[in-house]
DNA sequence: TAACTAAGAAATTCTTAGCCC
DNA sequence: GGGCTAAGAATTTCTTAGTTA
């Protein structure tokens, strides 16, 4: 999926129109119509502003990873960068079994918001 | 930290001229030296290759992460994401947690593959 | 109203050739 | 050798204005 397509589907999942999504990029609509279509590639600084304004990583805008999470999530959690090397290393077996734990920890810790 | 600083410091670690890597990335030195000293922003099929090429993030080559795990890894298994967007809804205190497990786990295949 | 696009203007990048260390 | 850069050529992008649905 290219770059276009992942914009697009930003915008329209936020409602927005081209017109008011341009404007908060400060871009013209016709140059936003560019992008979504893969007419234009937009430079740098404007696909990181695109990318900040959806909070997703310009690796998920160019259609390379599926995860969209943000890049400041990746960047700014040290205790993250070290579980997803070591995350790295398992096989699937060891996935699945510390995946379980995570589930349980997830939901322990929504039970926790619940008992007001 | 820009994307030029970035390629050059990759291109170092791997003892590579600039007149090397051009040839991998099928483009001119002169130009390679010009993404160096970010006066040209190289375009997306090229960053991109510059991205395969050192296998990291798009995001790490501009700057945005320090953590340059490739998006290969990322974007490769659908059991990584499910864990991420849980670990995302984490504490820190459980997210320790799950890290000791994950640890354990590590180990545990780190000495399976030892015992020869 | 919202999105798309033709086409000339404007800006950026590419390449060659040469220079510096 | 290895890297940097001036400058004209080539290419890409931007913007306006108008079209399409």
């Amino acid at each position: 999926m290219a770059y276009g397509e992942r914009i697009s589907e930003l915008r329209t999942r936020l409602k927005l129109t081209q017109d008011e999504l341009a404007k908060r990029l400060g871009i013209t609509r016709a140059a936003l119509s560019h992008y979504e279509k893969d007419r234009r590639e937009p430079d740098y600084a404007t696909l990181q502003k695109i990318a900040d304004f959806f909070e997703v990583q310009v690796d998920y805008l160019l259609g390379r990873t599926d995860d969209p999470s943000s890049s400041n999530k990746q960047s700014s959690d040290e205790l993250t960068t070290i579980m997803y090397h070591k995350w790295d290393q398992l096989d699937e077996r060891r996935r699945k079994q510390a995946l379980k734990l995570i589930e349980i920890l997830e939901q322990e810790a929504d039970e926790e918001n619940n008992k007001d």
